[in-house]
DNA sequence: AATGAACGCAACCGCCGCTTC
DNA sequence: CGAAGCGGCGGTTGCGTTCAT
């Protein structure tokens, strides 16, 4: 209804051309007293304008920018345009093993839950992790590399053959199952690397710990779920979905001032790991001079003369002109976290809770989510495929308050996995998670991850390999493997073929 | 050097859910 | 309670750049 109409009145609102001032491009300007809101590269004024209004202002109410700003674009351009390019902290620049491990790791859960993959990767951005898990999917494809490392890739059999339908907190419920658009090819896309690994073994740390002992991991994972992707770890007791939008611009809601600049993601940070900290700067909103950092922000931006669509640099690390950001500078700090040894990076993804209950189970076909699980279950090209449907609704996309626990941990090695199993995910990566869940409870590897284990130092803590490893996971019957996975056979040396991909 | 494919990325589109009125 | 508005999310598209032939 209203959506309709809403609709519409987005793509009035972003159908073309703008405002005077911002002619510059030639594209700017009004027709007949109405005002045409422009579409297409945002140019380095309009960047200018817009951080000089969110600074004033705060984020939100996106659509009042156009009205008060000047800025002829519609509240939704804004707002992307903020969240994945103006706003400070972002992380620019190519993924890191770490990162892109943990990226795997995470689509291996949720399937193509962006946002909340988002949610654990500090200054990344959902549509950057997008971008990156597509651009390698496609290429793994075309390599006739496996998108997930085996381990992440195995466990899901593995696990499948035990225990399914365990934990069944939403055995009806699992599925998420936005499969990936392709077909079971794409199992084999997969993004990690291994070699890589032992450079920055790293798991990306990203986890959000708390000092306070007292707090239980649940909470904490709730927390930091409902923090949005650049507000991770936000402490807030905001419920749900309004929590969500609250930690967005936390201290926005007081006013709108020059306060709300910044993000609480990185107070969050402070207390989660001082070297994060330091490597950010971050700048509280009650930075006596929060203009400094905006000016740096500011003069990045325009420094880039054009928008920063106009520039890639193509380099290891990309400085985006529009990002604002100081990716060298800012964010090395992410690659001085402890780094695992290799075993341990490797085995993190032998924890990954993978989704097999729906396999075995059949209860729904993952048909939308891309996760290992649907890929799986598309490889073994379920018969009863058709049951998805009602399952599949009820992944859809709401949010629990429960599934908010998912995300939080950045860490690798968590337990975070462990929750995001028990509890219920929207996506009705319930399934997964679940599933999870109940490998744990069979004493699998992951059961040896505890919240306490994990936040415990109150930093990010890296299993060991012991720990992660799951004793099957490494013992897994290769012919069972072989039948449900059939990649496995592609991947052997995986690591070394995708490091070559990536090197090509 | 020219050309086409692949890549990488920014931006848009449409839908959905929540909030407010 | 329903309509309208707003923001968020995931999918898709367009385009500039890079690479291979």
């Amino acid at each position: 209804m209203n959506q309709v109409k809403t609709e519409n009145e987005d793509d009035m609102q972003c159908n073309d051309q703008t405002r005077s001032q911002l002619n510059d491009e030639g594209n700017g300007g009004s027709v007949g007293g109405v005002v045409v809101l422009k579409k297409g590269p945002w140019t380095s004024a309009e960047d200018a304008i817009l951080v000089d209004y969110v600074r004033k202002h705060g984020e939100g109410n996106w659509n009042a920018v156009q009205k008060n700003s000047g800025l002829s674009r519609c509240g939704k351009s804004c707002r992307l345009r903020w969240a994945n390019h103006l706003r400070p902290n972002l992380k620019k620049g190519s993924f890191t093993a770490d990162e892109e491990q943990l990226i795997a790791k995470l689509h291996s859960k949720m399937g193509n839950k962006w946002a909340r993959m988002a949610a654990h990767l500090p200054g990344r951005t959902d549509n950057e992790i997008k971008n990156y898990w597509n651009t390698r999917t496609k290429r793994c494809q075309r390599a006739g590399l496996p998108v997930y490392p085996k381990e992440v890739r195995k466990r899901p059999f593995q696990e499948g053959q035990r225990g399914q339908g365990t934990g069944g907190i939403n055995d009806g419920d699992r599925g998420h199952h936005d499969f990936l658009p392709k077909n079971n090819y794409e199992m084999h896309d997969a993004i990690f690397d291994n070699l890589n690994l032992k450079q920055n073994q790293g798991i990306l740390p990203i986890a959000i710990v708390p000092e306070n002992p007292d707090i239980s991991a649940n909470s904490i994972l709730l927390n930091s779920f409902d923090s949005p992707p650049y507000c991770n770890s936000v402490p807030s007791a905001l419920p749900n979905h309004h929590h969500l939008r609250e930690s967005t611009m936390p201290f926005l809601g007081s006013s709108g001032t020059n306060k709300n600049w910044f993000y609480p993601y990185y107070h969050v940070q402070d207390h989660t790991s001082d070297k994060i900290v330091q490597s950010f700067e971050l700048h509280s909103p009650l930075d006596p001079s929060p203009s400094s950092h905006y000016s740096m922000c500011y003069l990045h931006s325009l420094s880039n003369g054009n928008s920063s669509t106009s520039k890639p640099t193509s380099k290891a690390v990309k400085l985006e002109l529009p990002s604002l950001q100081y990716p060298e500078t800012g964010f090395g700090g992410w690659g001085t976290f402890p780094q695992p040894p290799l075993n341990e990076s490797v085995d993190v993804f032998n924890q990954s809770p993978l989704p097999h209950a729906a396999l075995e189970s059949g209860c729904s076909s993952p048909h939308n989510s891309g996760t290992l699980e649907a890929l799986v279950y598309q490889s073994k090209t379920f018969p009863n495929s058709k049951n998805n449907s009602s399952d599949k609704s009820s992944h859809s996309s709401t949010a629990t308050p429960v599934d908010r626990a998912e995300s939080s941990v950045l860490n690798m090695n968590e337990t975070e996995w462990e929750d995001y199993t028990d509890r219920a995910s929207p996506f009705g990566a319930t399934s997964i998670l679940n599933e999870c869940h109940a490998v744990n409870t069979n004493g699998n590897s992951w059961d040896k991850l505890t919240p306490a284990q994990n936040f415990n130092g109150n930093n990010v803590k890296y299993e060991p390999v012991d720990q992660v490893s799951t004793p099957n996971s490494e013992n897994q019957p290769m012919s069972l493997l072989n039948i449900t996975w059939p990649d496995v056979l592609l991947a052997s040396d995986w690591n070394d073929q995708f490091m070559d991909l990536r090197r090509t």
